[in-house]
DNA sequence: ATGCCTACCGGAATCGTTTGCGGTAGATTC
DNA sequence: GAATCTACCGCAAACGATTCCGGTAGGCAT
C-alpha cells in the first residue's frame, strides 16, 4: 500500500489525478499530496563536478565568503587560512565559475564584436588585433558575422546583448540603415564603438583610416612620376571608403591642375569578375589611362594582369598603384605599389577606446580616431 | 545620541571598535551590534536596469515561473497567459540572460577555440566555418591565440574552462608537448575536438586533411613531368603534417623506384626567414635537385623568389610544387602548382563533429576525419 | 572588571534563470 | 456526493559566485 510520506500512515490516502506521466496521492490527515519518488532513474549524479567554493570551504571548514576573500585579497583574512585556502584550491583544482561571477557581478567581462565577414584576410586581422588587447585586459571576445545582412545583424545584436557583454565593436554591413539594434547596446549603458563601416547617426566613438588622405597620397605619388592621364577604378557607392578615396583622387587631380575626366572613372562592386569588367573597360578607352589608382589590391591585380596578357608595359605604359597591401601584391611581378592601412591598429584602437569606454561608464565622451595610412612604392608606379 | 536599530533607545549603547572604516555600536538591550546606514551615498539605483523575467511577472501578476514556462512553450501553460507573457516580453523587450541560464542549466552554449596564430588566411578560415556551424546551432564561439606558445596555451584552455564551454576545437602550437591542459577538459566531459595539429596521445575526435596523399600526388605529379631529382623542404618535426607529408613524397619516390636521398630533405621551422635558408641550402648542393616540394605555399614562394634572383629557370630548371593554396600563389610568375585543402571545411567539420559529441555526452565514440585535398595544376611545375 | 578596540569569520541576500513538485479549482466519473 | 481527474499556477530550491554586515574572541587600556 502507499504510505503518506509525512505520516507514513496508508489509511487516509486516496489517488488525486496523473501529474507529468506519475500518479499522485493525497492524505487526508496531513492534507498533503505527494508523488512517489521514482526509482527507475538510478542515481546519474555522477556528472563531471567542477570544484566550487564549497568544496574548497567544506574541505577547510571554513564558510564560503572567507573562500572568496582568500581569492580576492580581501583584507579581512587570515593570511594563514588565506594560504590554506589557495593551497586546497590548487589541490582540488578549482577554476571559477566566471558565469556566476558575470551574473552578480553584472560584468561579463566579455565584448562582442560584429562585421560584416570574414573572407579576407582584412577583419580577421581587425579582429586579431582587439583579441589581443582585449585579451591583455582579461576580456572575452565574442565574434559575430553579419554575412552583409542587415537581418542577422539585428539577431548578432541580440545575442550580444542576450550575453550581456561589456561593450561592443561593429563595422556596419553595407545595406544597414536601421539603427535601432545599436541603440538598444546605448540605452542599456553598453559602449559601442563602431570601425572603418562607422554609423554617422549615432552619437559614439569612431575608428577608421585616413581613406581621402591614402588616396591623395597615392595619387599624387603617380602624378609625381609622370602620369598624367590617371583613372580611378572605386569601390561601390554606398561605402564611405569608396566616397574617401574617390575623393582623395580628385584633389590630387585639383591640385595639380589636371583634368578631371569622368569617363576615367568606373565604379567596382569588388568582385574579381567585375574587377576585370571595370579593368577592361578602362583599357577599351579610345584614350586609355597611363595610370590607374584602384580601390584595392585585388582590383588592382586583376588590372595588372588584363595589361600582361595585353602586353601592354607595366610600369612604363601604365602605372598602377592598390589599396591596402595585401601579401599577393608583393609577389606579383611588378611588384605593387600600394597604400597601407594598419589594419591590426585598426582592432587595437577600437578595442582600447572601447575598454576605456567600459571603464569611465557614464563619464565617457566618445572620440573619433582616424589612422594614418603609408604609401608603399613598389615597382608597379615608377616610370 | 546613538539609538539602537532595534529598540529605538540610548540608554544601553556602547562602542564596539571601528568597522572598514565606520563605527560600530552595540545595544546591551538588544544584545546586538549595528552601524549607522550611510546617509552620504545617495540613491545611485538609477543603473540600466535590463528586464526580468520577474519584472514580466510583475507587470502581469502572475508569478516567474509562469513566465518562464510561456517562454519556454512549457505545456503547463495556458495559451492566453502565455500570449500574454509573450506581449509583455515583447513590450519589456525582455532580452533573456544568458549568463543566468547558463549556471543554472550548466550549460554555457559557447564552444571555444585554441589556434596557434590569427595571422595568416587559414586560420581565420577555419574558424569562420566552425563559427557558422555553429551559430547556426545556438552556439557563441570564443576564439584564443596561443601565439605558438605552450604557456600562452595552458592559459587558453583555463580560461575556457573558467568560461564553462561546452567543448574545444584546438590546433595545437608546435612546441606543445604536455597534455595535461587539455586532459582537464576531458576529466570534466568537455569534449574536445582536434584539427590540423592534432594530439595523438588523446583519444578524442580529429579532423585533418590528407596529407599523405595530398603530398603523395604532388611528387607523382612532378615526377610524370620529368623531374628526378625532386627535394622537399619539410616542416617542423614536431608536427604531424610534416611527417604525413614527408611520408607521401618518400612514397611517392618509391613507387617509381627513384633513390631517396636524404641530403634532399630539409626542415623549415615556416618562419620566411628559415624558409630562405632551406632554400638556399638545396640550391648550393653540388648536385641541386631539378624540383622540390614544399611543405606550404609560402615557403615555396620564398624559395621560388631565391631561384629567380639566381637565374634559375622556373620550371624548366626547377619545378616547384606548394602546398595549401594561398592567395599569393596565383599571381606569382610563374603561377605555383600547389595542393589545395578544403580550408573551411576543417572548421566546418571539426564544429559539426564537436556539437555532436555535446550533443550525444558520455555515449559518444571519437572520430577521425580525414578531408580530401585536390592538386592544382599551375605553371610551376610543367618542364 | 569594564569599555572599547582590532582582526577575523560566518550568515544570508543577491544576481536571473530553470524546474520539481505541491496546491487548487472546476470538471468528470462512479 | 464522494472520489478522482485535468489543467493550470506558484513556491522554493538550485546554479556558483560576491558582498554587506553582524558576531565573536582576545587584547589593551582605564
Amino acid at each position: 500500500m502507499i504510505k503518506c510520506i509525512r505520516c507514513k500512515h496508508v489509511h487516509a490516502i486516496t489517488k488525486s489525478g496523473i501529474v507529468r506521466g506519475k500518479q499522485r496521492y493525497f492524505c487526508k490527515d496531513c492534507n498533503i499530496y505527494f508523488t512517489l519518488p521514482d526509482e527507475t532513474t538510478v542515481d546519474m549524479k555522477h556528472k563531471k563536478h567542477m570544484t566550487t567554493i564549497v568544496d574548497i570551504a567544506k574541505a577547510l571548514n571554513v564558510s564560503k565568503s572567507t573562500v572568496s576573500r582568500a581569492l580576492h585579497e580581501h583584507e579581512d583574512i587570515n593570511p594563514h587560512t588565506r594560504a590554506a585556502v589557495l593551497k586546497m584550491a590548487r589541490q582540488l583544482d578549482y577554476q571559477p565559475n566566471l558565469l556566476a561571477k558575470s551574473l552578480v557581478r553584472s560584468k561579463s567581462n566579455t565584448i562582442g564584436i560584429i562585421v560584416p565577414e570574414f573572407l579576407t584576410y582584412f577583419f580577421p586581422t581587425i579582429i586579431m588585433g582587439a583579441q589581443q588587447v582585449a585579451a591583455e585586459a582579461g576580456y572575452n571576445v565574442i565574434i559575430c558575422q553579419s554575412q552583409e545582412s542587415y537581418k542577422t545583424e539585428v539577431a548578432n545584436a541580440n545575442v550580444l546583448l542576450a550575453n550581456r557583454v561589456d561593450g561592443v565593436l561593429i563595422s556596419m554591413t553595407r545595406e544597414t540603415k536601421k539603427f535601432d539594434h545599436f541603440k538598444a547596446f546605448e540605452k542599456h549603458g553598453i559602449p559601442v564603438v563602431f570601425f572603418n563601416r562607422v554609423c554617422d547617426e549615432m552619437d559614439t566613438s569612431k575608428v577608421l583610416v585616413n581613406d581621402y588622405e591614402g588616396a591623395l597620397k597615392a595619387v599624387e605619388h603617380l602624378i609625381k612620376n609622370g602620369y598624367r592621364n590617371i583613372a580611378h577604378i572605386g569601390g561601390p557607392p554606398a561605402l564611405l571608403i569608396t566616397h574617401n578615396r574617390l575623393r582623395g583622387y580628385k584633389d590630387a587631380l585639383a591640385k595639380y591642375k589636371l583634368p578631371f575626366k569622368k569617363e576615367l572613372v568606373v565604379h567596382c562592386n569588388l568582385s574579381k569578375k567585375d574587377a576585370i569588367a571595370c579593368a577592361e573597360q578602362l583599357l577599351n578607352l579610345k584614350q586609355p589611362p597611363d595610370a590607374v589608382f584602384c580601390v584595392n589590391d585585388p582590383v588592382a591585380i586583376q588590372l595588372m594582369l588584363l595589361a600582361k596578357k595585353r602586353k601592354i608595359k607595366i610600369p612604363a605604359e601604365l602605372g598602377i598603384v592598390g589599396f591596402s597591401n595585401e601579401p599577393s601584391g608583393e609577389v606579383i611581378e611588378p611588384a605593387l605599389t600600394t597604400v597601407q592601412q594598419p589594419v591590426a591598429d585598426i582592432g587595437r584602437s577600437a578595442a582600447g577606446i572601447l575598454l576605456e569606454a567600459i571603464a569611465k561608464g557614464e563619464a565617457y565622451v566618445p572620440e573619433k580616431k582616424s589612422l594614418k595610412t603609408t604609401l608603399i612604392v613598389r615597382e608597379s608606379s615608377i616610370k
